[in-house]
DNA sequence: TAGCTAATGAAACTCAATTACAACAAGGTG
DNA sequence: CACCTTGTTGTAATTGAGTTTCATTAGCTA
């Protein structure tokens, strides 16, 4: 977590920025907790953890769009309708399952599935910036209890 | 095109709706022209060439559910907020890459992706439904540009 | 062709996200 | 340390995709 703040402090330095206690208290609470989150719920978060502090919801979203250049966060899917963002650092890259009938959300890396990824890329003189792949279906669970 | 039609006919029989002048007109309008679209530029497209009817835009947005269940649509991607479709009647499966600098999206196939995604959820029981793989980045005449 | 009920269009509404603007404060400079 | 520039904040208004409501219209089937 600290890693995440001067990771942040360094971006806002090299970018002319302003490091604020409002973006501080964002990538603290942003990184206390390892789960996927959208800005509503991020903010309901801060909001009943720091009773005493005010924070608007427009400047989490003002800060996101940094916070995914400096690399600390990056989207990962959309929920009905509000995009859902995930930690960067400290995690390795993974993609998504997600069950349409518990909504349970999967992580998955296939090695191979990124190396062709990359050939393909290449042999189309392509570059890569960012992928999503999210595969969604039934999960285990959901699956057997259909079975019965 | 007129497949398209007589398959969402029959589609609406089997399920006890009615066939309307409205739908047919979004469904021939649809497969009259191969490219991704989103609710607002299918409407515009009908309003331009059929000035002397009116079709609420609404109808457009109703009709989507029911495109997809019958098997005429899908989902492609996301742009800029709107939701962008694609036919799938005469289309083989692919995904898609888009070019951050110009836009382009170009469709590719790998078969060796899809198996192993297949492969992966047998492995993980999870009964795919479908599946997203949006690729970003810059494509081969941007990055030309680029170098320059 | 009568009548049940699904579908339509207009308008109001929802909700995520963005923008405008006045007040504030971070952090470099003298 | 006080000053000043200018990036940042919160409030409130706005945008824009998509949904819902409701009165009216019109498919379909008996």
């Amino acid at each position: 977590m600290e890693k995440a703040v001067q990771k942040f402090r360094q971006y806002c330095k090299d970018n002319g920025m302003r490091n604020t206690p409002e973006r501080e208290l964002i990538i603290k609470e942003l990184y206390r907790v390892d789960e996927h989150f959208d800005v509503d719920r991020l903010f309901l978060r801060i909001r009943n953890r720091h009773l005493k502090l005010k924070l608007s919801k427009v400047s989490i979203y003002r800060a996101i769009p940094h916070l995914i250049k400096s690399g600390l966060i990056r989207e990962a899917f959309s929920d009905s309708g509000a995009i859902c963002y995930e930690h960067v650092l400290g995690h390795d890259h993974h993609d998504h399952m997600k069950c349409l009938t518990c909504g349970e959300v999967i992580e998955f890396y296939e090695k191979e599935i990124d190396e062709m990824q990359q050939k393909l890329c290449d042999r189309l003189d392509f570059e890569m910036v960012w992928h999503v792949h999210v595969i969604g279906g039934y999960c285990k669970k959901c699956r057997k209890i259909n079975r019965k």
